[in-house]
DNA sequence: GATACCATTTTGGGATACCAACCTGGTATC
DNA sequence: GATACCAGGTTGGTATCCCAAAATGGTATC
């Protein structure tokens, strides 16, 4: 794999995660080509693997940023449910717990200060790495894909500093039970926590469905 | 996406599932374009297909079909047992079980006539159809993906009688229990027959392991 | 003014040409 | 005989060309 191709999926994701290109809005070939410079193969490569990541799609023939589908984020939250679970019961048997330390050391690095996107960023990588501990690759990489697939949502998703304030104590609580192998509780407290994220995101895109629909965001109801 | 596109995809994945390109086996862009009569182009598409599913693997610059992985192999059932755990009680909580039916069938289709490759088949498709029914397209995603991976490995294994015969009875003790709505005993029977499976499958290829690498098969231990 | 129709353009899929890196095999040197 | 080295072939990565199909836009017809 190349240096060109990496970098045209690197910066085509990082467009489309960024809402730079919107949800719902047409690609083509020809124009990514002249965006970055490259010709047409690794184009089509980074199209391809951008397709299994669920960030672009097939309409008819050409290709489209997918839509925000608050179908499909609720069917994400509970296939998420189902694999970030199972990975901290995994953690959760494990003797070392060393690792969570790092985690934590995540949650601090934000505070009042801390921009805006870098909580955005913290929040998801939060539960990245939590899976990552379980050692089970699969585990891991099924929540890092969902996490993708949620990230353009949560960036527009509108939340009060409460709500925000609210999700870091429940990461807080998820460690610490965690760190005492307490796997039900954690199981508990980590499930609570997926369906409540949910349930706000849902509601908050339901009710801002207008004014992203003008932005120029295609966003699928439930 | 076009129709040459999807043949070679198609077809090099049969054959790959088949075995008739060895795990470990060394694939060229050029043999492949030769063999199935395509150009580079939907060749490429294909193999970076199969390569998100598992399949081909990078090898340096070039490709290689995937080696069976005995590590892997005890990941994907940790993996697949809690999403086909969470699909099945997601089932167990639906009114019509009417689709059930549909899937008792399919076990029926089977009888001591029935070639070796379609309990092969079938078993697979079980666990599939099964996952679908739950309605969660990306847990079907997952049991999916996950019997493609596991797909390759499980007819390499040495299975006697006893051991098909005792996963047709555990096949139908799920369905049964979903049937009923029972869904803590449909998830306990569900665990316990994908536990058992692994157990059965990785001790079978570890034994096996000399033999499948004398027929040229690339086998890693866990 | 609406609509059916046709020429033009655009687009994605496929094929091919080219290149740089890499492997390979042979040869020259010690 | 071992080894360093070089030439030729092979391979994946990239660019570019061609094509059929679909979209587009303008025009003629009613």
């Amino acid at each position: 794999m190349s240096q060109m191709m990496q970098n045209v999926e690197r910066q085509l994701r990082e467009m489309i995660l960024a809402l730079e290109i919107g949800p719902g809005e047409r690609l083509t070939e020809r124009w990514i080509e002249g965006r970055f410079g490259a010709s047409r193969t690794p184009v089509r490569a980074a199209l391809l693997r951008l397709e299994t990541e669920g960030l672009v799609g097939r309409d008819g023939r050409g290709w489209t940023v997918s839509p925000i589908n608050l179908a499909e984020l609720e069917q994400i939250a509970v296939y998420r449910e189902a694999v970030e679970v199972a990975a901290l019961r995994l953690t959760c048997g494990q003797a070392d717990k060393s690792a969570i330390d790092v985690i934590e050391a995540m949650l601090d690095s934000c505070d009042e200060n801390t921009p805006r996107e870098e909580w955005h960023r913290v929040g998801m990588d939060f539960h990245i790495e939590l899976a990552r501990l379980s050692g089970n690759e699969f585990l891991f990489r099924a929540v890092r894909d969902a996490m993708t697939r949620l990230s353009r949502a949560r960036w527009l998703e509108v939340r009060d500093e409460t709500a925000l304030g609210r999700a870091w104590l429940e990461h807080r609580a998820i460690l610490a039970a965690t760190r005492l192998a307490q796997a039900d509780e954690a199981a508990r407290l980590l499930s609570a926590h997926i369906v409540g994220s949910r349930d706000r995101l849902v509601t908050s895109l339901a009710n801002d469905r207008r004014g992203l629909r003008a932005r120029g965001f295609a966003v699928v109801a439930a």
